[in-house]
DNA sequence: GTCTATATCCAGATAGAC
DNA sequence: GTCTATCTGGATATAGAC
C-alpha cells in the first residue's frame, strides 16, 4: 500500500520542483524531504533522476489526452452547447477555459514542466507547439465552422478565424503563467476580444 | 587591450549557455572554455557566477532599447514609410520583423535567457511579458492608428485591433524559438492573417 | 591577468543493516 | 522499502606562483 504510494508521491513532488526551478536545479535531496524520507528511498522505486524525468513526460501524455477529451466533451455534448454557440456563451466559455489552464495545479505545471526542459530533450519543443498552439487552432476551427454553418457568422476563411480566435488566447495562458496575479485583467481582454470578434464577423443579412 | 575582451567573452559565452541550458546547467569551467582559458580567470572580472547573471540582465536591457528605438525609426523615418502603410509594405514589413527576431543572434538569446530565468529573478517574468507582449501591442496600435487615419482601414477600436493584429506574431516567435526549422511555415501564416486582416478592415468607400 | 593546485561543498548513486 | 553511511565526481571559489 505505502510504496504505491510513495512512488508517485515522488513523481508529483519532481514535477513540482522541476516545473519552477528545473531539472539540475533540483536535487534528489530536495524532492525526497517533500515526500518525507530520505534520497535513497527513490531508487527502490526509479532507476534515477533521469527516470524520474522520463515518467514525468509520460504521465503529461496521458493527462493532456485525458483533459483534451474533458475539454471537447464538455463543449460538444452539453446542455448548454447550443448557449455556448453565441457571443455570450463563447465569452463564458472561453473565460472558463483560459481560467481553468491557469488556475488548475496539473496543466500549470505539464505547462512548465514542457516549456523550461526543451533543452533536456528537444521532443518537447514540439510537444508544446502542437498541445498549446496548433491543436487549440482545430478545436476553435471546429467552434467556427459550427457557427458558420448557423449562420451566426459570416462564411470567410474558417482557418484564418481561428489563428486570428484562438493566439491571443494562448499567447496570455502563457504570460498568465508568468504574472498570476493579473489573471482578472486576461479575462477582460478575452471578454473584449470575443466581443470584437463577434461584431467584426456577425452576420447581418 | 586583452582584459576588456576576457570580460566580454566570458558574458557573451555565458549568455549562450545560459539561454540553452540554463543558469544552473551551466559550468564556469564550460564557459572558461569557450572563453579559451581557465575558469578561475573569471574571477579577476566579476565576484562569480551571480554576478554574470546580472551583467547579462543589464547588457539585456540596453540591447533591447537600442533595438526597439532601431524598429521604431526603420518603420516612421524611412523613404519606404508610405509603402509600409499598405497591405503588401505591411507584409513585407512585420515578415522582416519576425524574421530579425527569430534569426538574429542577440535578439534571440536575450529572449531565451529571460524566459529560461525566471525563477533566479521573478523580474524577469514581467520584463518578458512587457518587451514581447505589451509593448508590441503599443507598437502596432500606432501603425494602425495612422491607417485609419490615412482611410486606408474602417475606424474600429484600434486597441482591439492591435491585440488581434501582433498577438499571433507574438505567439509564432516564441513558436518559432522552439522550432526553428518551422520558420518558412511562419512567414506563409503570417502573410495570410495580415492579408485577411486588411481584407476584413479596408475601407471601401 | 592567467595559470595550477587546492579547499570546501554538495550532487547522484550504491552498500548493507533493519 | 526505508534508513545511515559512504563512494565518487564535479561544482564554486580561493591561494599563490608567474
Amino acid at each position: 500500500m505505502k510504496k504505491e504510494n510513495t512512488k508517485k508521491q515522488f513523481l508529483i513532488e519532481a514535477l513540482k520542483l522541476f516545473a519552477e526551478f528545473g531539472y539540475d536545479s533540483v536535487s534528489i535531496s530536495q524532492i525526497a524531504e517533500r515526500v518525507g524520507c530520505s534520497a535513497p528511498a527513490l531508487y527502490k522505486h526509479y532507476s534515477g533522476k533521469q527516470a524520474l524525468f522520463d515518467a514525468i513526460i509520460e504521465l503529461s501524455e496521458l493527462s493532456y489526452e485525458e483533459r483534451m477529451k474533458e475539454i471537447h466533451h464538455s463543449f460538444w455534448n452539453n446542455e448548454k452547447s447550443d448557449y455556448f454557440l453565441t457571443e455570450k456563451g463563447q465569452i463564458e466559455f472561453v473565460i472558463k477555459l483560459f481560467n481553468s489552464a491557469v488556475s488548475e495545479e496539473y496543466p500549470r505545471l505539464f505547462r512548465n514542466f514542457i516549456i523550461s526542459e526543451k533543452s533536456k530533450n528537444p521532443e518537447l519543443s514540439k510537444i508544446y507547439n502542437e498541445r498549446y498552439i496548433f491543436s487549440q487552432y482545430g478545436f476553435f476551427e471546429e467552434i467556427i465552422k459550427e457557427l458558420i454553418a448557423r449562420d451566426i457568422l459570416n462564411d470567410e476563411n474558417s482557418e484564418i478565424m481561428a489563428i486570428e480566435y484562438a493566439s491571443p488566447v494562448a499567447l496570455w495562458i502563457e504570460a498568465c503563467d508568468r504574472e498570476p496575479e493579473r489573471k482578472e485583467e486576461f479575462f477582460k481582454m478575452i471578454e473584449n476580444h470575443i466581443h470584437h470578434f463577434f461584431r467584426v464577423y456577425r452576420k447581418n443579412s
